[in-house]
DNA sequence: CTGTTAGCGCTTTCAT
DNA sequence: ATGAAAGCGCTAACAG
């Protein structure tokens, strides 16, 4: 079945009638090892069909060259882009990714964690849940010392790094755009507040509007989890309302498609009646029509980014002590979803 | 730093009086063990910050809890929501993903193998890259016994099990469904014929073409890797044909999007002067103007399936033994991108 | 440059 | 129901 008898760095000492520690040091790049000697063991090792046991060496380095990742959810083209640029940082650093979900909920956060921390993962990558309140469940990585860096959706902690963009500044240009093109009565769709994302956009958007002189009406924020049935929801609204507004910032792609789509249904004109703008750059926002007006959200580079900061750290080659690191973002207009050409 | 010396069973069966068996036993649900002393042992294990220390577990019983998963590229929405599925099956099994990307590059596949191998992975789950030949390098897995199952792009193997959808069928429909809007000239996208889907697909296109008597024209078929820029260069190629298609099934979503966009803006009336067909259901598919006509390829389900399989082989609960399993599809028919309503 | 030695922390017979 | 003991395969002092 599964196992039958492994070969050793023993089997390839006794061949070669070596130590086992010089086999070890021959299969590594040990420099204190004579070259031919190196080779021998090179060459014993493959032709006894030699493979390197990790974790065996992990328990004796106490270290497993893993990262533990932890994302709300995997299947958005904006997370999907992030861990592609992980995983290919990782991989050419000789390190594993483990990836998995919390599904948004704290419950099953808190237990991820608990998982790679004793599959013990050399640092984590974390981007929280909607509803998480506080770092407790962190607690026994960060005792230990583990690092631990928080990407997209973070949280302040002296020990951490956090890589984020500037998210106040992004709502606050895209707020600024659709003011620009002649929008009063801006709709703000955002998500759970307990998430800098969506707390430092609702700023960015209150911020351009009070600079622009309008009035902050809190009708118009709608808070839901952006997807697509919510954009249908906040429409369904939209409509409803005596005073009818003019533009939707939307503090997603998929919504504000969704947004888009249900408007003309019910016979609107985007972006003549209404202009709508999103947040991602998701694929979507290049084919809805008219093309929507976005941020570009940098998640390959996040995803490097973050990956090689923490292997950086965790092959102690320090570098940068920034406890924020802030991402270009760009804002992304796309002249369809205009109301002036 | 990272290490302040673990606290073991050693040190809870220290303070209990016990021996480290009687712990680890504890620890787990074994039978042998009275269950005031199983209290005794659990609690004094939280009072001292116990963690279970996987990889010391891994190494006696030669078993990681770990999957290897190797895709192509993570980038998708089709192959993002099968590493979702995957994700949460694994999960909820106690084991651990890691995830590798091929980048679509043999070698890297070769890489990816190796080190998932040495990282002593239980098993692994595997969609090739587009320019595998054949399953060499996985022979030192298959040697072992470690079970592989493939998934969506498959490759014949008398020890694995493959998890596909009928894509000679799913083709079939598409094609037949366009000729019954009227498409006489069908252009077929497809990619490389190394892999099993885009073969099926293009054996399922020729098969309805014949069906209904309209003649297979080499000239009419694409190989390319299925990008946006694919479908710009398509759509260009088709514009300058002396005698113009009057349809196109695209092998995936991304692809036949970027062909209507093209084609629109060279003027060209979809569906009504060339209809269009995608694969795989992706959101983009019900954005673009006019809406898809597609396959519904369930990834969820597809990762689901093949995390179970794999797992219920791992721990030995068997189950099916098919040597292929086949995922039910649906030709999703969106009337607008039809010739006749 | 190479060898000796002593574990890393856990599990699992085999005893009792 | 519990304990003793051996060892999974590797690595890092330390010694020479």
């Amino acid at each position: 079945m599964t196992t039958q008898k492994e070969v050793t760095i023993y089997d390839i000492a006794e061949a070669l009638d070596l130590s086992p520690a010089t086999v070890s040091r021959g299969l590594k790049d040990h420099p204190a090892i004579r070259k031919d000697t190196r080779k021998r063991i090179v060459e014993k090792a493959r032709e006894l069909g030699y493979q390197h046991n990790s974790f065996a060496s992990n328990l004796r380095r106490n270290k497993t060259n893993t990262i533990g990742v932890i994302v709300p959810r995997l299947n958005s083209y904006f997370m999907s882009t992030v861990i592609a640029g992980m995983e290919k940082v990782a991989n050419a650093g000789g390190y594993n990714l483990i990836i998995s979900q919390s599904m948004e909920s704290v419950d099953k956060e808190v237990a991820n964690v608990k998982t790679l921390f004793n599959s013990r993962v050399d640092g984590f990558l974390v981007s929280l849940a909607y509803d998480t309140e506080d770092l407790s469940h962190f607690d026994m990585v960060l005792d230990k010392n583990i690092p631990l860096i928080f990407f997209d959706r973070v949280f302040e902690h002296p020990k951490c790094i956090s890589i984020v963009i500037d998210n106040f500044k992004a709502a606050y240009e895209v707020t600024t755009h659709l003011i620009s093109q002649g929008c009063k009565r801006i709709v703000h769709i955002s998500a759970n507040l307990k998430r800098n994302v969506y707390t430092d956009r609702l700023r960015g958007y209150k911020a351009a509007l009070l600079d622009h002189n309008i009035p902050y009406d809190e009708k118009l924020v709608f808070f839901n989890n952006l997807s697509d049935q919510a954009g249908i929801e906040v429409s369904e609204a939209i409509l409803k309302m005596e005073q009818r507004p003019d533009g939707i910032f939307s503090s997603n792609d998929a919504c504000a498609v969704s947004c888009i789509r249900q408007l003309k249904l019910a016979g609107l004109k985007v972006p003549t009646d209404i202009a709508v703008a999103g947040f991602n750059n998701d694929p979507l926002s290049k084919v809805i029509e008219p093309n929507l007006t976005t941020v570009n959200y940098p998640g390959q580079e996040m995803g490097e980014l973050a990956a090689s900061t923490l292997i950086r750290r965790l092959d102690r080659l320090e570098g940068a002590n920034l406890n924020t690191m802030v991402l270009r973002h760009d804002l992304i207009v796309r002249e369809s979803s205009l109301k002036k050409g």
